[in-house]
DNA sequence: TCTGGGGTCCTAGGACCC
DNA sequence: TCTGGGGTCCTAGGACCC
């Protein structure tokens, strides 16, 4: 039985609230993260919004933008927002029996039974703000797709004060009429599309349409919708992390990458990385996908899109049983000679996919299988290496030495929180 | 010059089987 | 001459989310 009162609290800006934690200088002036290479746009701090910047909007499109305005521009630092991310979830187990992380910035919150939810609410976002820095907003209701409503109007509205609560019928008849559909959960650019076009604009629209109807114009997802905007909770409230089913670790290239090598060099480096990845959750897989194509945004240049899997027998989290499941994969894919790149391609991405993942406890055995494995103490041993002396400090050398294949982030913040030497030094007079 | 990365779920359609 | 129907499993692609 799921809770019959439903909260969402999320972080505003939370990129940018979490660099503004360490560094006040940036409060007050326009902000923006970049996301990995610094390519575009990933948060942007309220002025920025104001000076009409977009959510991943290219940073060369906007540079002239940056310069007349002094927006602070600064890389992603993955490391700090996911600690920033356990110190707020830490103050919201405080305030509720059940917690559901439902990304980075985001958390389900059991809300049944609290006489005033509302006070509740508040003295939650004041509590955060007060032991990790972080402004949130909350969004209440009976299923979490109006919770999720309540906490859009929560964030557009400052009449709000960061809390708003739908649980109330007569609340929910004089706002849903005011939530366009494009701001509910689950409904998209495509489905937005469908339903303006069947005359459907507002949440309390949506709310009324048939569920057959809603079946029909969309999926059973959208008409899960409708039955969450009508209050029956559909979507479970998970606070036990369900099983993983995949993972991928994917980067654009810097460079354009023109041989077989270059390509082989990052596929290596991220075969290692989703190894890593792996070790971390004690998962082995079963299959790996390796893919590389040529930029999307360069329609006049040859385009060429490869993908091939493998399956991994035995299922393995070693680094070099991905790696080498990965250069089978890109030289099956690979068009042409190896040594010669025929259609002149210039690659801008390339990935490496994980699935069929399975806890190693529960890792079928095969026939041939020595009974210890040799190179679990191997994994073991370079994971302690790159966990003292810092990432890559020992890689294969598959991976290159050169630093082309390293990512650009020219505005990294320091990592606050979790590398001691990054702390700045307060001198007292 | 320079355009993110990592997930989930659903559906349609093909292959295969009896 | 007549040329089924129903089930499962798998995969690719779409849509959506943050």
């Amino acid at each position: 039985m799921g809770p019959s009162s439903i909260a969402i609290s999320d972080s505003a800006n939370f990129y940018v609230s979490s660099e503004r934690v360490f560094d006040p200088s940036l409060c007050g002036v326009p902000v923006i993260v970049l996301s990995n290479n610094d390519g575009c746009a990933v948060a942007r701090s309220d002025e920025a919004k104001a000076l009409g910047i977009k959510m991943g909007a290219p940073v060369h499109h906007i540079k002239d933008k940056i310069a007349a305005h002094g927006v602070r521009v600064l890389s992603s630092n993955y490391t700090l927002y996911g600690d920033m991310s356990r110190r707020v979830s830490e103050v919201y187990e405080d305030y509720s029996p059940r917690v559901e992380v439902y990304s980075i910035d985001e958390c389900f919150l059991d809300f049944d039974g609290f006489r005033d939810r509302e006070a509740h609410a508040k003295a939650l976002v004041a509590d955060v703000k007060r032991r990790a820095g972080i402004p949130v907003r909350v969004g209440i209701g009976p299923s979490k797709t109006l919770a999720k409503c309540a906490n859009e109007l929560a964030k557009k509205n400052p009449i709000f004060q960061s809390v708003c609560d739908l649980t109330d019928m007569s609340i929910r008849e004089y706002l849903l009429p005011r939530v366009p559909v494009s701001d509910i959960w689950g409904v998209g650019r495509a489905t937005t599309c469908k339903l303006q076009n069947a005359g459907v604009f507002t949440a309390a629209q949506l709310r009324g349409m048939p569920l057959k109807k809603a079946r029909a114009l969309g999926t059973v997802v959208l008409e899960r919708t409708v039955a969450e905007l009508r209050g029956e909770p559909c979507i479970a409230f998970e606070d036990v992390e369900p099983q993983r089913k995949g993972m991928a670790v994917t980067r654009s290239s810097g460079t354009p990458m023109t041989d077989f090598d270059m390509v082989m060099e990052a596929l290596t480096a991220h075969a290692t990385r989703a190894a890593e990845k792996l070790r971390t959750h004690g998962l082995v897989a079963g299959t790996l996908t390796a893919f590389y194509h040529t930029s999307r945004f360069k329609p006049d240049k040859p385009n060429h899109r490869a993908s091939r899997t493998a399956k991994l027998t035995p299922m393995s989290n070693d680094t070099f049983d991905l790696v080498a499941a990965a250069r089978r994969c890109a030289q099956a894919a690979w068009r042409g000679p190896r040594e010669r790149n025929q259609g002149g391609f210039e690659y801008a991405k390339a990935g490496v996919m994980l699935d069929d993942l399975l806890p190693v406890a529960q890792r079928p055995l095969t026939l041939f299988e020595p009974l210890k494995n040799r190179s679990s103490e191997l994994m073991i041993a370079l994971d302690e290496i790159n966990g003292r002396f810092g990432k890559k400090s020992l890689v294969l050398a598959r991976e290159g030495f050169k630093k082309r294949t390293v990512m650009r982030q020219q505005f990294h913040s320091p990592r606050y929180t979790t590398r001691i030497s990054d702390v700045p030094v307060i001198r007292m007079s």
